[in-house]
DNA sequence: CACTCCCGCCAATTA
DNA sequence: TAATTGGCGGGAGTG
């Protein structure tokens, strides 16, 4: 209905100030009515008021800005339509949030509304994460900036940030090219290895700073510390600019947000704060160090932050250190590349699976190091971007201070790379962050995590495996308590995959043992225990690739592809999803935008197993792993399944819509990794608070279901059919933690998986319980090769275990949600698979930080507050509508 | 009050 | 010279 006022409105707009507004208006539209309530008295008596005050004028008359806004939109839709249709789902995903949000938000236009990360977002929804190579999306500033009703100036910020990440390029004078997220990776990659060339080892090892040479203080910010480090830079640019133009290149946005990005991946810990991050800057611009040149700074960091925030690499959190508690930015974006530093450095890449872009961005980053153009690979890379690289040169000839500046940025980059490294270390104090930080976010925050240093390559990659949502915020930090214990045990039953797939090794194994996911998305969460297990390993190389859909994505469920968009679904659990992740190489991941649509191929799920019977599924925990032994096809069955409960946070995710199919077995790579991932789900269950209209109920529901479950899910995105348990939150609260025993299967051996062990995890969650109940199922897990045996009991008596258990199991078939709901809430989902034989015995294994990790949805406080953080922001309220929307909207 | 960060002036660059 | 880019920082909105 707004809409409807504003086009009505747009029209007569009086105009505000900007020309283009106007212009755009004339499109419109409306053919809604004529209504024309209110026209606001609009701001057209210019008057004398002072530019607030009309501003205020306007909120009061009705958020007018908002309705001028969309009305352009409205005006500009048919241009923006056909292009929208391309656009991947993930993206009307956004719109219709937008949309949504608006409603509630009418009332006023606050801020929020204006925000540059909204903004992004919009923006970022008009095009495809993946587009397809052959397709070129030019962007025009001028249309953009009409479309989204905002001064071009604000869309140069947006555009400059992801030009940093080579999300796009520049084509000409108004134009851009957009390449979507095809190379995200690679550039990620590029950036980590620039900064960690120079120091990267010492962040590896932990070397202290001491090892650096850089004396950057950073708390000095005002030395000039420059020549040492900039060398590269400087010399880079032998030609031109360099000197001279520097000056404002330099402080140039683009190269800020890539130094800013290059801190994150190379900060172990992935969190990285305002203040030190500005400091770095600072110096490497170096210039006055006054306390206003940091506030600008900072400012400008803000913007990048909600840029990259929108794209889903980071998300606000508050570190907590002795100083007290201070802004920060923690990376949730891919970690690893495949290529990852080593090879990278020198070599190609050869394992990595992209074939051969990697390489060529290996030999790129060469480039880089060396100070010369980086970015001319582009050509190198898939044929989409050589839009880009060719426009550029349309642009501007071969040396063009443009291209210079690139260079010059690397170089620079690197450089500071190693600085930031070291003062990141320093202020932080390395570890010390680790250990010191907190996140406030999750309250909890107490928690120390442990994992902090998951960050670290392997960490995250265990993180990614197992869910693709790894993506999102997951809070490792939050989480970490208990996986550890937990994690490990998986670990030990595969060998293969679990450490190996760190780098790190040594380290923190527990941390890539972990078998938990923590999505923070809002309400989600999910843990998966143990999930790798076996092919994890594999999937490290992927990792990287899941790192690009992974934001997004990788909540989403893959196999559930389906629901996609619709989001409301999520995730399910099985392996499917995880697939997709996997896939997530770039491939996969074009195939996502657009279509992964429900697609649903899958859903029908070959499985050959007869997923059919649903009741099967249930048991399917079991069956699950075997499934996935068995089948590899893994995808079907499950896939379907689960659904999940996603809540907008989806948005997310839903943006990658991850798609991939998980049938597909395309690569070889991914496959693998697919199945990996599919292991992993199985057993879930998925808590949902009791939120919005639910209050008393807290819902789980097995992750696996059985496939005919999962089907009908598929089939409305809607509504989920879910084979859950409905549990009163209270209900919950009461128990301290769920576990259902080892699905294991009895007949098999399985040696390492003994769920039972994980039975005993139980972790006595109690404390948490009341608030945020939480189900941890274990999985069953696993044991991959375990159990073929299929039927084992479909209902895994484990289950029984808990008091809940056998509703489980039975309830497979059962309960549907809607997915409403799920959406709605935050929903969280844990999924803790034991993996490894190992008994662990349950009390060692919870220690107190499962509590906290429990609490975490509940500590967490609201839901709500997290997504913000991650943007995701405007979900919630929506989520109902949304649904509807969807609904509407999806009836494809 | 501190944190965010919108807004848009106006300079640097380009065309 | 005009237009495009984009640095920058005042100061407002939020919490």
């Amino acid at each position: 209905e707004n809409i409807f006022d504003r086009s009505r409105m747009a029209p007569k707009t009086p105009i505000k100030n900007e020309p283009i507004d106007l212009s755009k208006q004339k499109g419109c539209t409306p053919e809604r009515n004529p209504i024309t309530p209110v026209k606001i008295i609009d701001r057209p008596q210019p008057d004398p008021w002072t530019p607030t005050a009309n501003l205020k004028m306007l909120i009061s008359a009705a958020s007018p800005d908002m309705r001028d806004r969309e009305k352009k939109k409205e005006l500009f839709r048919p241009i923006e339509n056909s292009e929208q249709s391309d656009t991947p789902d993930s993206l009307q995903y956004d719109i219709v949030d937008d949309s949504t949000v608006d409603e509630f938000e009418k009332q006023r236009p606050s801020r929020k509304q204006k925000s540059l990360g909204l903004l992004c977002q919009k923006f970022l929804a008009r095009y495809p994460n993946y587009p397809l190579s052959t397709e070129k999306t030019t962007i025009s500033l001028d249309e953009v900036a009409s479309i989204l009703g905002v001064e071009r100036r604000r869309i140069y910020d947006i555009v400059n940030v992801l030009e940093s990440l080579q999300l796009v390029s520049r084509v000409a004078k108004n134009q851009y090219c957009w390449h979507g997220r095809h190379n995200l990776s690679q550039t990620l990659k590029m950036l980590q290895e620039a900064g960690e060339l120079q120091y990267g080892e010492l962040m590896t090892f932990q070397h202290k700073e001491q090892d650096s040479e850089y004396k950057f203080g950073e708390q000095k910010k005002e030395t000039i510390p420059d020549s040492q480090d900039r060398p590269l830079l400087d010399f880079s640019e032998p030609d031109c600019i360099s000197a001279s133009a520097n000056s404002r290149k330099d402080k140039s946005l683009r190269i800020m947000s890539q130094k800013f990005v290059m801190l994150f991946l190379v900060s172990k810990t992935k969190i990285v704060t305002l203040d030190i991050a500005a400091k770095i800057l600072i110096e490497e611009t170096q210039d006055t160090v006054d306390h206003s040149k940091f506030k600008t700074k900072v400012r400008r960091l803000y913007d990048i932050a909600n840029v990259l925030t929108s794209l889903g690499l980071i998300k606000k959190v508050h570190v907590t250190e002795e100083r007290g508690r201070k802004p920060a930015f923690k990376w949730i974006g891919p970690v690893e590349f495949p290529g990852k530093t080593d090879e990278l450095r020198g070599h190609s890449p050869a394992s990595d699976p992209l074939p051969g872009t990697q390489r060529g961005a290996c030999a790129q980053y060469q480039t880089c190091a060396t100070g010369k153009q980086r970015f001319t690979r582009h050509a190198s890379f898939n044929s989409a971007q050589p839009c880009e690289a060719n426009r550029r040169k349309v642009s501007s000839e071969p040396n063009s201070p443009r291209q210079e500046r690139q260079d010059e940025n690397y170089s620079k980059m690197i450089n500071l790379a190693a600085v930031c490294r070291q003062k990141i270390e320093e202020d932080t104090g390395n570890k010390d962050c680790d250990t010191k930080m907190i996140l406030n976010s999750a309250k909890n925050s107490n928690v120390t995590l442990p994992f902090s240093r998951l960050p670290v390559p392997g960490d995250s990659d265990f993180c990614v495996n197992p869910l693709p949502q790894a993506v999102f915020p997951v809070l490792q930090a939050d989480v970490p308590s208990f996986s550890l214990p937990i994690g490990i045990s998986s670990q030990a039953s595969h060998p293969s995959t679990p450490a190996a797939s760190k780098t790190e090794n040594g380290k923190p194994t527990l941390v890539p043992n972990q078998p938990f996911l923590c999505f923070p998305s809002s309400s989600l969460f999910m843990l998966c225990g143990g999930l790798q297990e076996n092919n994890l390993s594999e999937t490290l190389p992927t990792a990287g690739d899941v790192g690009n859909r992974s934001a997004e994505a990788q909540a989403a469920v893959p196999p559930t592809v389906c629901q996609k968009r619709g989001s409301h679904k999520c995730s399910s659990p099985s392996t499917p999803v995880d697939d997709e992740e996997p896939a997530a190489k770039k491939q996969t991941l074009e195939q996502r935008d657009l279509p992964l649509s429900l697609v649903v191929p899958k859903k029908p799920s070959e499985s050959p197993k007869a997923e059919s019977s649903p009741g099967s599924g249930c048991s399917s925990a079991l069956h699950l792993e075997t499934y996935r032994l068995d089948l590899t096809s893994p995808a079907a069955p499950e896939a379907a399944n689960k659904e999940f409960t996603k809540p907008l946070d989806c948005q997310e995710q839903e943006k990658q819509s991850q798609n991939k199919d998980p049938e597909e077995p395309p690569p070889g790579n991914e496959h693998i990794s697919k199945e990996n991932a599919n292991q992993p789900f199985q057993p879930q269950y998925l808590y949902v608070q009791p939120t919005a209209g639910l209050s008393s109920f807290n819902f789980l529901f097995s992750a696996n279901q059985a496939p005919g479950a999962i089907s009908l899910a598929a089939n409305q995105l809607p509504s989920l059919s879910v084979p859950c348990v409905m549990v009163p939150s209270a209900a919950l609260a009461s128990f301290p933690l769920v576990c259902p025993p080892s699905f294991t299967s009895p007949l098999s051996p399985v040696p390492d998986g003994s769920f039972s062990a994980a039975a005993s995890t139980n972790f006595s969650v109690s404390s948490l319980a009341s608030t945020t109940p939480v189900f941890i199922s274990t999985t069953a897990v696993v044991t991959p090769k375990v159990s073929p045996a299929p039927s084992v009991d479909p209902q895994q008596p484990a289950h029984p275990a808990l008091h809940l258990s056998p509703v489980l199991a039975r309830s497979c078939s059962g309960v549907k949600v809607e997915s409403p709901m799920c959406m709605g809430h935050p929903v969280t989902l844990l999924k803790l698979q034991q993996p490894s034989s190992a008994p662990l015995t349950p009390k060692s294994i919870r220690p107190a930080h499962h509590e906290a990790f429990f609490k975490t949805p509940g500590s967490l406080g609201d839901p709500v507050a997290w997504k913000k953080n991650e943007g995701s922001q405007t979900r919630n309220a929506s989520s109902v509508q949304r649904r509807l929307e969807i609904s509407s909207t999806s009836p494809d």
